[in-house]
DNA sequence: CGTTAAGCAATTTTT
DNA sequence: TTGCTTAACG
């Protein structure tokens, strides 16, 4: 070793000095191959990741442009850029760190051409999608009691996830023709409209690259290093972008752990992460390199955890292990039914919280969110300061959207997703029968909804026309917020919402006034429009507190990632967890096998699990369910029965 | 065309 | 039970 390369290695032993041997190796494998990290929950894979692009840049002077580093989520995303600007008190110019949308929107923005869109297309979300796809259906008389408009947004869905276009299928039966005939008229009215949907970001960003060889070399030639977080929840279309970025010539880094895999009921493919090795090493060596021990949890949790999982077949292979020595029993409740389940929680929660146990290091983790309700019942009896994760994030609720339909309209007046949402709202004398004229006509002659509109003689929509174009010209000179606050006043909004009760006109009111001051931000209304559908915001929380330390109450997929030193994972029955709907097929059942798996491994200290012998379901059923087959499964050694 | 009552189904969630 | 969608009515 020279002295220039001393230097080198002093300057980057910083980056592996707080590491394990397996992270070590993870971090520092050769620049050149491919990598798959098999990492375990509470493993640091966050750290690997960071550290992994730092010893890039620093250690073998990898550009930072050459860098490209996916997540899934925003908060991921943010979190990693977070961590790598402490970690290297430096910009990276030119890295890109977002999630597969985001990147893939970016992408789009600058390649637009080659994805054949015009430069001023537009996001939409599942309910603009939902809403488009309902129009179509009822225009082509398909009754949505046997053809609901949610399997046909699934079958598009998921057939795009899968990178199929409508042209490239062909249908076997009566079904999958009248599917088919929704896609291909949805497509239509997208490519009308200028939209693309979550699916389409990625199908247009893939197939622009694929049919278009000079912009592949280009990124081939760029992105030398892919680093992709949480494999195991790729879909196929995600893979095969990987692929075609990055098999060949650059080296793939990815991170995930199959054990963990949550969402294959919403295309995540278990078996790209169990085929990565086979499949990536035909050009470029795979480095393997399991991360097992686990800073999380204590002894008798790992063994329960590695116990259930064991039971799934077809698994990489992975033991977590920790040097804590100690830790109580996995415990066991048998409640008589849901009532005195959640009284036996909520007393173990105080017994907690007298022992001076912060109430957010305490979570009740759930199948579905329904079984959320007992709970906080219970919690606000007991004046226990709570948060209930889930509900409707703020660019999702109506009266953003709402407004931000207008807006959209107002810039690009071909949006009939934006069209369809504000034809009518607030109400304006445009019903069901004008709107089934519109859509007609712009089905026979292949036009935007607000091209067909022109055609009708009908006072109402003429007025509605005059509007939107009086407010185009209006809005032209005004920055993004004066041009939402124009809106607003001018729609009439106001007086609608207060139409249904003061309350809630109160609260849209408070949220319409915020997105005003947020689009502060944006330079133009488009770019505060694709912000607000590709970062709907944070998970919305339901508090009884403004406290801090809230006991925190969420379903077990939104567990995933973070950790409490006390869990409760409730209502283990099967029929619940096991769902009923899982337990006729052993694949339904192996994924619901991991979610359990995730649940134990977020307890740090202390874990619960409890069942009831009978329950209220809905309204007045009184339902009994056996004990679920994942406690059935825990080893004895490590758990405890709780008798009260 | 807009409002209201009745009917009906009922995981998990991100982008 | 809740929340949403549709059919019937004014």
């Amino acid at each position: 070793m020279n002295k220039i390369e001393q230097l080198t290695q002093a300057n980057t032993a910083f980056l592996t000095k707080d590491l394990n041997p397996a992270q070590q190796e993870a971090v520092t494998l050769p620049v050149e191959g491919h990598a798959l990290i098999l990492a375990g929950a509470g493993s640091g894979k966050t750290k690997v990741l960071t550290h992994r692009i730092a010893w890039l840049i620093l250690h073998h002077n990898i550009a930072p442009s050459a860098i490209c580093s996916v997540t899934f989520t925003n908060k991921a995303a943010n979190e990693m850029k977070t961590r790598l600007h402490t970690l290297m008190q430096q910009e990276l110019p030119g890295l890109w760190c977002g999630t597969f949308h985001g990147i893939n929107h970016r992408f789009l923005r600058i390649h637009y051409e080659h994805a054949k869109l015009s430069k001023t297309f537009q996001i939409m979300d599942s309910d603009d999608q939902l809403s488009l796809i309902r129009r179509i259906m009822r225009d082509l008389q398909i009754d949505p009691k046997i053809n609901p408009p949610k399997t046909a947004a699934n079958f598009i869905n998921s057939h795009k996830d899968q990178g199929l276009r409508a042209y490239t299928l062909s249908a076997q039966n009566n079904w999958e023709a009248l599917q088919l005939e929704v896609y291909h008229r949805y497509e239509l009215l997208c490519n009308q409209s200028n939209l693309v949907d979550f699916a389409e970001i990625l199908l247009r960003s893939y197939e622009a690259l694929k049919e278009n060889l000079e912009l592949l070399k280009q990124y081939q030639g760029r992105f030398s290093h892919l680093l992709i977080d949480e494999f195991q929840d790729t879909n196929t279309l995600q893979y095969k972008w990987i692929k075609l970025l990055n098999g060949t010539l650059g080296n793939t880094f990815i991170v995930g752990d199959d054990d963990q895999s949550i969402y294959g009921w919403r295309g995540a493919k278990i078996e790209n992460i169990q085929s990565f090795n086979k499949e990536f090493s035909k050009y470029k060596p795979v480095t393997e390199v399991c991360l097992e021990q686990n800073y999380r949890s204590t002894k008798p949790i790992l063994s329960c955890a590695n116990q259930l999982i064991a039971k799934n077949e077809d698994r990489l292979g992975k033991n977590l292990w920790t040097n804590i020595e100690g830790g109580e029993a996995v415990k066991i409740y048998a409640a008589v039914n849901g009532h005195n389940e959640a009284d036996f929680v909520i007393k173990e929660i105080e017994h907690a919280l007298e022992n001076n146990m912060p109430g957010n290091h305490i979570a009740i983790l759930y199948r579905s969110n329904a079984q959320s309700r007992l709970f906080e019942e219970s919690l606000l009896k007991n004046k226990i300061p709570y948060t209930i994760y889930g509900g409707v994030r703020f660019f999702e609720r109506a009266e953003i959207k709402d407004l931000l339909a207008y807006l959209r309209l107002v810039i690009n007046p071909d949006d009939n997703a934006a069209f369809l949402r504000i034809i009518n709202t607030p109400p304006r004398g445009i019903g069901n029968k004008t709107l089934e004229t519109i859509t007609q006509i712009a089905n026979d002659e292949e036009v935007s909804y607000w091209q067909s509109a022109q055609k009708i003689k009908h006072p109402s929509l003429e007025k509605f026309i005059a509007l939107i174009t009086q407010w185009q010209k209006e809005i032209q000179k005004k920055e993004v917020e004066q041009q939402l606050d124009y809106l607003y006043k001018q729609s009439e909004l106001i007086s609608h919402y207060e139409k249904e009760s003061k309350e809630k006109a109160e609260i849209r009111e408070e949220n319409i006034q915020e997105l005003i001051i947020a689009a502060r931000e944006y330079e133009d209304g488009n770019e505060l429009i694709s912000h607000a559908i590709l970062e709907a915001g944070e998970q919305p929380v339901k508090t009884n507190h403004q406290a801090h330390e809230c006991v925190q109450l969420m379903t077990l997929h939104s567990s995933k990632g973070l950790e409490f030193p006390l869990v409760f994972m409730v209502g283990m029955e099967d029929g619940l967890f096991p769902t009923t709907r899982s337990l006729d097929a052993e694949h339904k059942i192996t994924e619901e096998r991991r979610l359990a798996y995730v649940g134990m491994t977020r307890a740090r200290e202390q874990l619960f699990l409890t069942f009831a012998g009978y329950r209220q379901l809905y309204g007045n059923q009184f339902s009994s369910f056996p004990v679920s087959r994942f406690i059935r499964d825990l080893p004895e050694e490590y758990i405890e029965i709780v008798e009260i």
